[in-house]
DNA sequence: GATGTTTGGTCATTGTACTAACAATATTGC
DNA sequence: GCAATATTGTTAGTACAATGACCAAACATC
């Protein structure tokens, strides 16, 4: 009979005694992933009394600001497609955070406002808000984070405001 | 009656003509978002043809690296929770990326590793993803890349080596 | 060596994020 | 004025990402 062993793991390129964790440092991608996630879990503890995710801030953020808008509008300031902002507004629908009705003018889209109890809860959550944002880079000294700060922004601009929202692919 | 009208909506604090998207982009945790989300859309272009996802790419750098792993080992360097490191895992199971057997020692775990053709394609992808790591900051210049980056690091580092993976909350 | 705690993997649920397809409505070209 | 095209919102499907609950195996301690 042939060689019919398992076929013993083939070597692989243990490249290196460093740990892979290493490797995936130099990433710029994966640091980024990272830090989202480190946010995110800032924002959930600060935020925890009010239950609402960065999303859905920024979804009230730009309705505080626009006092109404329609979906696509929306999406485009706060940057997710339609389809999500979609589900977005109606979990904040079914919380009686904002409200939605069919726009005058254009019968397709649907004009979304705060209501009350969505302003209240906007400006409420304002500290904890800032708190979140400010423990994310506050490791950082003054100096590196405002500089951090612009790069961020820099990329954040080059390929949003050319684009609109997402990357348009092919 | 007392005044049952419909109660028009209260005017809203527009508290500047500035578009909204000017107030989020002062946020970290925003810009940190997005730039997520652009490396994402660069990664799936850059690697359309693999249909890898920077998540399973980043577990196959793991494995790459190791050989051989029990998935919390896994989570821990890739930085997923375990029940999401589960799915991941099992999808490239089911693309014959991987392979898992048994842990002789601990008959819990479960051992992972790259399948030949999930070394092939790691091996194979590595161009593609360099580029996709490279387009994303490739917009700064060099020295204000190369802080950049550090920043990034230094942030991450200093909440991921604490904690385990994801922060620990509470 | 029975008891209690911790750990590894899974499942269910919730939420973000994208694509693709769809129906209804608007807009454009001719 | 009408046909072709574009846009708005939704749904379905896939994938990341976290929590909480659960089981079985391992460990710890007495």
């Amino acid at each position: 009979m042939k060689q019919k062993t398992a076929l013993p793991p083939p070597l692989v390129p243990r490249r290196s005694g460093k740990p892979a964790r290493e490797v995936l440092k130099r990433r710029p991608g994966f640091l980024i992933r990272r830090l989202h996630q480190i946010h995110t879990s800032l924002f959930a503890e600060e935020c925890e009394e009010f239950g609402i995710t960065p999303v859905q801030y920024s979804l009230m953020t730009a309705l505080l600001h626009h006092g109404e808008a329609d979906q696509v509008s929306l999406a485009g300031e706060v940057g997710i497609d339609r389809a999500n902002t979609t589900d977005v507004l109606r979990r904040l629908e079914e919380r009686g955070l904002i409200g939605r009705k069919m726009s005058a003018e254009d019968s397709r889209a649907k004009l979304c406002t705060l209501t009350r109890e969505g302003r209240k809860m906007a400006m409420a959550m304002e500290k904890a808000v800032r708190r979140a944002h400010g423990r994310t880079v506050a490791l950082l000294p003054p100096a590196e984070r405002k500089a951090f700060l612009g790069s961020l922004r820099r990329l954040v601009d080059a390929y949003n405001d050319l684009g609109r929202t997402w990357l348009r692919l092919k």
